[in-house]
Parts: C-alpha cells; structure tokens; sequence
DNA sequence: ATCGTTTTTTAACATTTGTAAAAGGATTCC
DNA sequence: GGAATCCTTTTACAAATGTTAAAAAACGAT
C-alpha cells in the first residue's frame, strides 16, 4: 500500500502539503517478532502499515493481552505519546516480516502550527482513530465473544489465517479453550 | 462551569478565533428525564454540559445497556454524526435537569478550514476524546467489572450519589444482582 | 520423512455470573 | 402521611466460562 494513498484517503492534501509531509516520512522494514513499540515509554514516531501484520498487547498481572491488530494501510501509534507525550500501554509485536513508513511526530507537530491543510488533516485522522476505537468499545460492550468471533470471521477472515488463535481468544476477551468451544459448536 | 473554560482547556485559542467560535454557541437548559439525542438520527448539534448529569445508552436486542455517564465539563456528541455524517448509536438521557452549552457543527466545520487555530482546536479535541474513549476501552479489556466498581468510587465517587445502582451495573457491563454481590463483600 | 516444537482441541471439574422471583428499603406524589 | 412506585438486596437454581492437564493436530527445521 503505497504511503501517498494512506494519506490522501484520511484527508485530502494540496501538493505542497502534501510533499512537506512526505519529507517527514522513511520507510523501513522489520522481521517478524520483532518489537517495534515498548510500554511505559514515549514513542516519538508513528507508523503506517506497508506491508504486514502487527499485534499490540500488554500485561495483566502476569498474563499478556492482546487489544489490537493493525494490517495493511492502518496505522501504529502509541496514542498516549502521541496526544500527550506520555507514555502509552501498548507493546507492538510484528507477527509478519513488515514494510512500515515512519514519521516523526515532532516534524509533525511543528507542521500542525504552520500548515491549516496539515492542521485538518491532523484532525481527520484522531477523528478517524476516534471512530475505529468506538467501534471497538461499542462492539466489546454490546456483543458477547461469540458474536464478535463471528464478525471477525465476517470482515476480517485473514486474520484467521494469518495470527494464531491463542492471540484472538485474548483479543476476543476469553480464553483459548472458550475459543475453541466456540468454534466447535459452528461445525 | 463556563464555556470559555471548557474551550480553552482544550487548546488556547487566540481571541479573534475564540469570539467566532462562541458566537456559534447557545446556552440551553433541559428537565431530567429529557431524551437530547436520539440513535439512529443524524445529530447536528453537540453540547457542552454546564450543569447536571446525562447517560448515554443504547439497546441490545431488547435491554438497554448505558454505556456513558457526562457530567460537568464534559461533551455531549455523537461522534458518527459529527465525524462521519452518520447516524450514530447513542441516545441521551438527562439524569438531572441540565444546563448545557450547544454548538451547531455545520458551522464549526467551515471554521475549521478558515482558522487554522480552530482547526487546531478541532483537533485537540479529537485527540483528547480519542484518549478517553481509549481509557474506556483499555479498563474494559483489561479489568473486571469489579476492579471497575472500585475505580468508579475512588475516581467518580458522585456518580455513585447521582445515579441509580441499575444503570452503574449496565456500565460496568454486569447485571444489578452482580453489582450488589460486589458491593456485599465490601462490606 | 522425522523429531521436536508449537498450536489447537478435548475433558473433568471449579468458579463465576446470570435469571427469575420475592422481599425489604427508600422515595415520590397526591 | 400513606399508597404507589422505584430501587436495591437476597435467595435458589441454571448456564456460561475459567482452570488445569492431557491428547491430538499442525508446523518447522534439519
């Protein structure tokens, strides 16, 4: 997924905006298992998916949870640290070989003061973001584990193939054995 | 709670952006029990509580789950509408008679791509109910609904004095005889 | 192909949470 | 101030989910 096109779709920029932007932008390339973000640190950068599939979990006591998984064109960000230089909760695992663009979010916050297109493109993507969060909120408080596996294997059946079920039972909310139930009933 | 207060708690504005801003707000006032917004509607309007206490809640088949308490301070928005121009999931219901503070979007969207510091503002805005809705999620995956009783009465304790024991244990994602369970081995 | 590792399923049992109904308190409104 | 309503707790039982452990299946590296 090319980067011109991550960016254009959460708001359109003119060709100047657009190219300031850019020059804040590198690609890079990690291997699976690699860890790409810490928890309880201040995560300068921001990353947009090129290519490949990461997870984000933290620690419950002793047990990890995984909360998100980010693929092509969805983007990897420490909110916290990003909104208000604190440090975030998440850890980010690549589960693929991955090909990410970085930006740096100082650049970008000195374009936010100068730019009124940055500014609104700025806007567009927390709202964006805003939007992906309730939805997840809305559909863990409304929808039992069961319907939200269901949904999964609905609008976002690659994940099946491409993450181990051990990481979407946590996601899910339950346990792996509870997973396992539940796939045994749809046959 | 004033309005400037709340707008520039959000992010500075420079005077000549704060006065147009304000000249899109009204003050309003509403009995409890009012029904503010309705889901499944386009809402054109969001608002800003100077007094009282509301709930957000929406149905689940046939029982209503009250997913959201917005007291003093807070905003009262249907972020599908107001992001998306969809119609969003809420409704709201005034737990008390309210003051409010409301804003007419439409009029806040040109705004944004005339002032860059009201696009600015508009952004810090997104961002810091983005961080909200985040925290809901994160104490929703990572917490039990117990843990969550106990956050609420050291965070929120006047919520437990201004709302009823029903609707807390709708928010906390249990039933009423789970909640007074909980309650029953505080003691 | 095979050994070793990881992932997934199955089983038995314990614990938690929900459901429905009743009773006890508190509050509201003529 | 008293009937009616609403809110909260309690009880008994049913259903769902977790825990632990073991077996089965899938996968990877040599």
């Amino acid at each position: 997924m090319q980067i011109q096109q991550i960016l254009n779709q959460i708001y359109p920029l003119p060709e100047a905006s657009l190219a300031q932007l850019l020059a804040c932008i590198d690609e890079v390339s990690f291997p699976r298992k690699h860890l790409l973000l810490k928890a309880e640190t201040i995560e300068k950068k921001i990353y947009f998916i090129k290519k490949g599939i990461v997870r984000a979990y933290a620690y419950q006591n002793d047990t990890e949870i995984t909360f998100w998984f980010g693929k092509e064109g969805e983007t990897i960000i420490s909110m916290k640290s990003y909104v208000a230089n604190q440090p975030g909760y998440e850890n980010i695992e690549l589960l693929e070989d991955c090909q990410l663009y970085e930006l740096q979010t100082e650049k970008l916050q000195t374009l936010f003061e100068q730019d009124i297109h940055i500014a609104n493109w700025g806007r567009k993507f927390a709202e964006q973001e805003l939007i992906k969060t309730e939805e997840r909120l809305i559909a863990r408080q409304f929808s039992t584990a069961a319907e939200r596996y269901t949904d999964l294997i609905k609008n976002h059946s690659d994940l099946l193939r491409r993450v181990s079920l051990g990481y979407i039972a946590s996601y899910l909310g339950i346990t792996q054995v509870s997973l396992s139930r539940i796939r045994g009933e749809k046959r």
